[in-house]
Formats: structure tokens, sequence, C-alpha cells
DNA sequence: CGGCTGCTTGATTACGCTCAAGATTAGTGG
DNA sequence: CCACTAATCTTGAGCGTAATCAAGCAGCCG
């Protein structure tokens, strides 16, 4: 059915990777350590790149590293018994993906790349060393991984108990938060996934989302153009979310304060 | 509404904690430490209680501490805007509670026993530095809270993509393993939560978990009597889960004859 | 005993799935 | 560039699952 493509991953010479300049420093795993660390830190990350439909990694893989998304976007998802996908999650710069696979090393799910997608790799081994001597960094690693406890949580609590609506324009709010908190426009944005894969994560059948899309642009608080989308009323948007409390509200809010 | 009882949490009598005794070790946060850091990590330890109804956290408090369950149950829940309970989970004897806590510093949730429990406290400061000096205490930690991020993500796919009768199937499976893993029955079980709390955690009415039930009954899976549910077909149980693929298909009848 | 909370059962309604077909877009090669 | 195919997206019609509304029953405690 689906291609087999090799995951072909390419190592990006030998750069710098310099966290310190990195515009997701705020949301990334570096986050509070400081310069001499950083560089230790730095000399075990490896870059590399995948294009648009190869994997990061496969379910019933052993782990070895977790990953830090650059630029692009992936989706992970498991396979059910008869080969169909379920989507778990859409995943864009700055975040982490692989720490579900800590606990039993092997990751449980696939990570495919939508678009082309750089990425920086953390050997897990190598990080655990690195953290039990650098509290700034284990407290970090503790901190991304309780705030995804949390998301999940909530997450379920939306798929179990909100409308086809409440759920799309969650999901719709919840990216448009993401890319503000990355500096692009939270009112204008391109989705990287397919209807199918949006109805798939969201527990809906493809022909509501597209009903729902539909609907949304009639009353006035979406344009869409194909994976285009404009937010026109985004305070309209909120309002359909309100049911359910805290779906990636504030995705990275967990810096001290 | 709900009323507003004092967490009065008893601290008993500085008994020695003794891990390594405890009959949860293995499921627990200590396993692998090894002896002279057993002490060590016992000496942060405080053992406490709580009657049925207290709570032991409660949501947007300071976060100082997880907590491990050593004999009782709990549930956890998040407050609506409209004041509703959102049950987010029932923990059982070996569980970590709190983690959730730890990326904001504040309890997104609340805790509340839903019979007598007794728990150990673990003040989240010294352990964090006990693990930085303890290499299998990290680990076990950072291994935790990864199988807490892919069992909140299966709990996603199972509200987003079942039928009510796999969601109940699905959760009876799940305490009943889980009893089975602690020693206990994994045939004949007391539910420890009202069926209101059932169907709020499995995102259905209560009328709809009351009618499960009864059919379970009638198609002889299950004898209910109350709280007390008696497993007569562990295996037919089992196959009302594993329908799990996206959707329904067999659009008839999925009683079994 | 009355009042309260929790559980069960019935009747009706509606949200979203399924099936079906058409429209639009994307990808490929001559 | 257009022709052709495949995939994705949209729209419509009918129906099933589980929610809602409503009532009755059981257990518990003052």
């Amino acid at each position: 059915m689906s291609k087999d493509k090799k995951a072909n991953v390419v190592k990006i010479a030998d750069v710098k990777v310099a966290c310190a300049n990195c515009s997701l420093y705020e949301l990334c795993l570096p986050l509070g350590v400081q310069d001499d660390d950083l560089d230790l830190l730095e000399s075990i990350i490896a870059r590399r790149k995948l294009a648009k439909g190869q994997y990061l990694f496969r379910q019933d893989k052993d782990f070895n590293a977790i990953y830090a998304i650059r630029t692009g976007s992936l989706k992970t998802f498991t396979l059910n018994s008869d080969g169909s996908e379920q989507i778990t999650g859409f995943h864009l710069p700055g975040e982490l993906i692989g720490l579900d696979a800590i606990s039993s090393s092997r990751h449980p799910s696939n990570a495919k790349a939508l678009e082309s997608v750089s990425y920086c790799e953390l050997p897990f081994e190598q990080l655990e060393i690195l953290s039990s001597k650098m509290p700034s960094l284990q407290r970090q690693l503790l901190r991304i991984m309780s705030n995804e406890i949390r998301e999940d949580t909530s997450l379920a609590i939306l798929l179990g108990n909100s409308t086809a609506e409440e759920r799309l324009a969650s999901l719709l709010l919840s990216l448009s938060q993401r890319f503000k908190h990355r500096g692009y426009s939270s009112h204008q944005f391109n989705l990287s996934m397919s209807r199918t894969d949006i109805g798939n994560y969201l527990g809906l059948a493809v022909e509501t989302i597209s009903r729902l899309f539909t609907r949304m642009q009639d009353n006035g608080i979406l344009a869409v153009n194909g994976k285009l989308i404009n937010v026109l009323d985004m305070d309209k948007l909120k309002s359909l979310t309100r049911t359910c409390p805290n779906h990636r509200a504030d995705p990275h809010a967990p810096h001290s304060a």
C-alpha cells in the first residue's frame, strides 16, 4: 500500500549548532543552560534533514535519541492491526519528539515529515549523563515532559467531551498560538496536513472536517483556501472552544514567573 | 455544590518507610535504586493518609511534591469554568501523581480520595537533587513520565475513536490488569468510583454506562452487583476492545452470541 | 420517616458517520 | 502545453449511536 521509502537521513556538514543563536531557544530543551554547559550540550547534538514523506523514526524500532524540530512539521502516528494510521500529534519547530519511547526503549509510534524538515538529534544516553551534571538541563527535560503529560490529558478531555466544531476550533487555535510563539502570523497560516489527517487526529470523518471548514467560512470566522487558513474573527473562534479548559491553551507557558 | 472538606492531612508517626520491603517496589519510583541510595531516598519521603473525599492536592495550588499511592485509590480532575468536574484519571497503589504540575509549578488538576488512602510524599526539590546523584533514580523518573505520556496518548486515541462499549471495556480491562499487577484478582474487583465518575472520565452519559453494564451482564461477560464486578468471560471482554481500528465497520449488532 | 444521592430503564432527538457522487487539485508523461 | 490519472476535497441523503429528557427504584443517613 504505502511505499516504504528509505529514511534517507542526510547529515549536514558539522556546522556549529549554536543553540544560543537559535530562534527556538526559548521553546527548546537548552533553555536555561549556561554558556559553558551549552557548549557541552551542543557537542552531542547532530543536525539533520528530512524530505517530505520521510520518517524520523518508526514504530517498534529501538529508541536511541530524542529529536528537536528546527523547521518544518511532522505527524506522529501508530499503526492499527489492520495497517491503518492513528495520528497522535502534529509537531512544530521547537518541539521535542520521541519522549514517549523512553519507558520501553522502543518507539511506540512513527514520525513522518509533512514537509521538508530540519531537526536536531539528541542521543539519549549522552543526554542522561549530561543532565545529571546540569541541573538546568535536567529541570528543563522534566518540565517539557510534564508539559506533554498535561497536553495529552487535555487532548483526551477534548476528544472525550467536545463536539466536532469544538475539536476543530481547538486544533486551529492551538496551531494559531503555536505559530505565534514561533514568530509567525497567528491569523494566517498554512496547514501542512491533509483534511484526512485532521479528521483522523480529531476522531472525526473527513467529510465532517470539510463541512466544518465550509460552515466556519460561512459564519465569517475563517477564510479557507485549500491549505491556507485566514482567521478573520479570532474571538469567535475562541468562543467555539470554551467548553474545554486548556487544550494547549498555553503551549509553552511554563517559564518560571 | 460539592462539600469543601479541609484536606486534613494526617502525618503518621515517623515510621521507617522501607521502600525495600514495600510490595509496590516493582511499580514505584525507587525501582533500581541501590541499598545505600535507597536509604537516602527514604530519608526525604513522608508517609501520610487521607480519608475518603479528602484532597491530596488542589488545582492552581503551588506544586511542592509528587505522590506515590500506597493503598486506596484517587481520582484526578479539573474544574470547568462552570464548576463542573472533568475527571482525568483514576489512580491505584504504586502509581505516581502530580507529575503534570512540574512544568508550571502549579497543580493543573485536583486529586481526591475515592476511599481511604495512604501515600508517600516526595518533595520535588529534594527529589531533583537526589536524582542528579542517582542515575537509577533519574532514569526511573523519566521512564515513569514517558510511560504516562504514552498512556495519555492511548487514552486520547480511545476517546477519539471508540464506541461507548469499547471505552467501558477498555477501562474495565485496564483496571483488571492493574489489579492483577498489584497482586489482586483480575476477575473480581470493586469499583471505587461512581457510575457518574466513569461516564465523566470516558466522555459518556451516566445512563449509557448503566445500560452498558446491563448489556455486558446480559451477554455473559460480567456479573455486576453494584460496585462489585465479576469478569465472567475475560476473552470476550478483551474482544470488545480489539475493535480499535479507525471507524466502526460493521453496522450490525456488535453483540456476541 | 422524609430527603438525598446514586443507579436503572424508557422514549425521543440530534450529531456525526456511512455511502455515494461530483469537483478540485496535484502529479506524470507525452 | 495539454492530456490523463490519481488523490484530495466538497456536497448531499439516510441512518445509527449515544445524548437528553423523564420517571421510577434502591440505598443511606439524619
